[in-house]
DNA sequence: CTGTTAGCGCGTTCAT
DNA sequence: ATGAACGCGCTAACAG
């Protein structure tokens, strides 16, 4: 019933050599007869042979696995840079596991753990919340961590980490630019890292334009139902401090923005554009609803290509002599046209583009 | 430097004891005197023992991982899957390994067999393009695989397929009873069975309304950028057909109806309401744009859940009087209420529910 | 150039 | 109730 496995042991019984010497004729090792070797992998073809990646693991400590920790699937900011890691981690044979937190701590060391079980060879974190935890993690284990975009503080573990400050900065610029003097801001209840920068971006932003930061809530999460939510309390708000509602609302990202707009599009107030709404992230959505959103583009998938280029050059430094990929051709393409000198500093600082959609 | 995993063999020579009763003290096996396995125990917890999942998969032959293969990230259908999958994998302590094809079906095989190497327990795959290729493979390899909702035909694999349809015919239904004639129809070229399935239930309704379906044309890809392309190949033939817009179009999803709707906004057509768009999968975007969609609710996050059951309940099947996992607790949170008989049908067809979202 | 021996860390017989 | 011996499939160190 169950078919047998077969290993180098079966098609080395069948070509009349020893295991060993399969097991270097598959993988290019060592000089031998071209004879045997042809006979050998002939032998291996035709049996259908498949390296056991757990015995080769075993025996290498090394599993070439690497795996992937995010908050959830259901965020389109995630998904995308799940999408870059796996690229680059597929074009270079490694497999990736993954496992989700929705934004519990406690969960998140639990998964990471797991994968230490696992034993991969490196663990990415995206949005992390126990930030320096990893530490010794890291350390214990000597496991090569990464962390995209970090909520919280981390200051020893590498890092890829977008320029939300920067980005907020350029959006309040184009705000001022347009005229807009009552501007209001919307960010999260999670008060992560991004929240922070964004609206520490905003303030500044008010106050170089000789303005006073005064009105601003936090939706519950940074989805279309937060932003939703969101809106129906600042409105109230923006009435009883001005009189009037918003000229203009910073938000956290694009989702939370297009919620914003269905809310305010229900209570009548988006007729002709008469409120300017910013996101931040330029999903493919921004560009499609009406309005359009003006918003930062984070260049979320290569930063998942980014994320994992660094976590391979760490993981090859711990392997110093050894080839990288046994029976593999070495060649493979490259995708991303990122400075290689980039992946030498600890922590990479990734800067977003403006994205101007609307001219109110 | 690096710090050495500790074994079985290590806490068994400090609690002064031989591998193999510290190995049936940690899982429980085989009654033993309390007093030695409490100390066992406290040793392994001392020490930080985490077992080697390799080396035990390695002699259980069953790794306690499966795998999961996707299109792509990039589209929130195959992120929810993915977010249902993971899930039900963790609570029942099994790692995931995902991959991506980009819709090419030779990449679809080169990974399928990359997870074979890995010797995973099980593979799920979404919009399958291969069909009934894993036939074979899950023949020759025994391995348990199910299929969601496969583009190419696939009669032998177990599988978890949206009624798509039905769901179609719940729209045109709609849409006729809204006194729509002029209807239109707008799939995808990559034609696989949702894309037929659809367009069927359209021309279907077209005729059962006394109506002909004459005007369909597909669009590249089904996201939001296919769907812009796709109107401005459509809204000149209806001009031309009809002398008029389209008073319908029957979208193959929501993002390329997004599309859609971003385009004939922008040639002007869209002024109140003119009009009625549908999509097919309810996202969460369904609901927050201008106009909101009509579209079809399809359990995305329930179907990944339902195929990892699937999947369990094949892979238990397989390992007849073992127990199932290792010095874990077997209890473990049930989620979802999916009828229990479901998951020993082969094929599980799973229904959509309409969402209207607008009068007109 | 090739075969022999020895583990990687764990689970399973058998003995005792 | 517990220990000795073996094997999972593979690579690494030596032998020849």
């Amino acid at each position: 019933m169950a078919k047998k496995r077969i290993s180098i042991k079966d098609i080395a019984e069948v070509a009349g050599v020893s295991h060993p010497t399969v097991s270097r004729a598959l993988r290019g090792r060592g000089r031998m007869s071209d004879q045997t070797r042809e006979r050998i992998l002939d032998v291996a073809k035709e049996l259908g042979y498949a390296p056991s990646l757990m015995a080769r693991g075993l025996v290498m400590q090394r599993s070439f696995c690497v795996g992937l920790i995010v908050p959830t699937f259901l965020d389109p900011f995630h998904s995308e840079v799940a999408q870059g890691v796996e690229e680059w981690a597929r074009q270079h044979h490694y497999s990736l596991f993954v496992s989700s937190t929705d934004l519990d701590p406690a969960r998140e060391m639990e998964v990471a753990h797991s994968l230490l079980g696992r034993q991969v060879d490196g663990i990415i974190v995206s949005s992390s919340r126990v930030g320096d935890r990893y530490q010794e993690m890291s350390a214990d284990s000597d496991m090569p961590i990464v962390l995209i975009n970090p909520e919280a503080d981390s200051t020893q573990i590498p890092t890829v980490v977008h320029d939300d400050y920067g980005g907020g900065a350029l959006l309040m610029t184009h705000l001022l630019q347009q005229g807009h003097r009552k501007i209001a801001h919307m960010g999260v209840m999670t008060q992560g890292r991004g929240h922070h920068e964004r609206k520490r971006a905003w303030a500044d932003g008010m106050r170089n334009g000789g303005l006073t930061p005064e009105l601003s809530v936090d939706c519950p999460t940074g989805s279309i139902a937060g932003g939703m939510h969101g809106a129906a309390q600042l409105l109230p708000k923006a009435l009883e401090l001005w009189q009037a509602p918003p000229e203009a609302i910073f938000c956290y990202n694009d989702a939370t923005a297009i919620g914003v707009i269905a809310t305010l599009r229900q209570a009548g107030y988006m007729a002709p554009d008469a409120i300017a709404i910013t996101g931040f992230d330029d999903l493919d959505m921004a560009a499609a609803i009406d309005p359009a959103l003006t918003t930062i583009h984070q260049p979320r998938r290569e930063m998942g290509v980014l994320a994992m280029r660094k976590l391979l050059s760490l993981i090859d430094r711990m392997h110093p002599h050894k080839e990288m990929h046994p029976n593999r051709e070495n060649a493979m393409p490259v995708v991303a046209p990122i400075d290689k000198s980039q992946l030498e500093r600890a922590s990479i600082l990734v800067p977003g583009n403006l994205v101007i959609r609307r001219s109110a």
